[in-house]
DNA sequence: AGCATAAATAATAA
DNA sequence: TTATTATTTATGCT
């Protein structure tokens, strides 16, 4: 057979649901502990966070080291269990594994750590761009044109302005979101 | 190793300026203690997020409780060192204070701690918008009435809605498992 | 002293 | 998984 398309998703629920069924001992169908694993993950993800790491930053070590890729959102999914218990099973030990490993390297030093990890040592956050009154009149016009600019609408913007790419994408999205919001403000509640 | 932290303007310089100075002995000129500013301002930092709170809410909460209004702007700062080692001395006993407040109600449950911040206790993440609001509402209505609508149902939905069947019958799947997830969302919860 | 918003991170529709 | 939205954090400014 090829091509299958089916209708309806995959009936076989997540991690989450399973795990807050009242009469269940824990074990699913499977002999897996799910109890186990909602522990493992909220541990997980606050000592992720006591590393000072991202998802991001494990997805792309784990991909680094590990055989199979893993996305940001993959590890986004696993915290918030978001899966299988089959994919969870399968992902604990790795994870487990990796997140110790950090855990040494970074009690050698922060240096270690990041090594490790495999970004560059010291990734500095991006100076906050200050957009000339002109470049912001010049923007504003675009974005009453077209709000949502395709990629190579966007290069041309930026060229056009002589602002780096990635800075005039941005300045689309928050832009985008902050008009969001101030209409949401003026629909809810109206001063 | 060198710290490229150069001290250039002549305000009075911030705890993470001081605190990275090689020779001095973890205390300033008026004898306030750098050295467990810092551990303490790593320490909550991490503290916070385990109770799973932003710097948002922990500005908001302490604005609602204590004398002084304290920004997220501030939150942050003080977690970055990003202060005179004056207002970290008054900043961290509040702080102190607070937080250690905070898991003592977290510890009797999920619910007491949000009172005690006094964000809205099942505030729900706003849901990515790629339908008009007309249509998600629409959509919304029929999953109410049969969240797993039929392929010839599906059909139909989209048909008056106007989109391609596709995008209708995937709005379904990820319909059903956020419904189902976001219910079972917390992970801090006490078993 | 803190607002406005740029940048970064997490979540999610596709 | 990828590409984008939603949310949070950080910082330029006055």
């Amino acid at each position: 057979a090829s091509a299958p398309i089916p209708i309806t998703c995959s009936e076989t629920p997540t991690v989450s649901q399973l795990v807050s069924k009242p009469h269940t001992s824990g074990l699913d169908e499977d002999g897996i502990n799910l109890e186990e694993i909602r522990e493992f993950a909220k541990n997980f993800k606050i000592r992720r966070l006591s590393l000072g790491l991202t998802q991001t930053q494990v997805g792309q070590a784990l991909t680094a080291t590990e055989g199979p890729a893993y996305s940001q959102s993959a590890i986004c999914r696993f915290e918030k269990l978001d899966i299988t218990p089959k994919s969870a099973q399968k992902l604990k030990p790795v994870l487990e594994k990796w997140l110790h490993e950090a855990e040494l390297r970074n009690q050698e030093g922060q240096q270690n750590l990041m090594e490790f990890v495999g970004g560059e040592p010291s990734k500095k956050r991006k100076r906050r761009t200050s957009f000339t009154p002109q470049a912001i009149e010049a923007l504003n016009a675009y974005f009453e044109k077209n709000p949502l600019p395709t990629g190579q609408e966007i290069t041309e913007i930026a060229k056009e302005l002589n602002y780096d790419r990635e800075v005039v994408r941005v300045w689309f999205c928050n832009r985008r979101q902050t008009l969001k919001n101030t209409s949401k403000l003026n629909v809810f509640q109206i001063p």
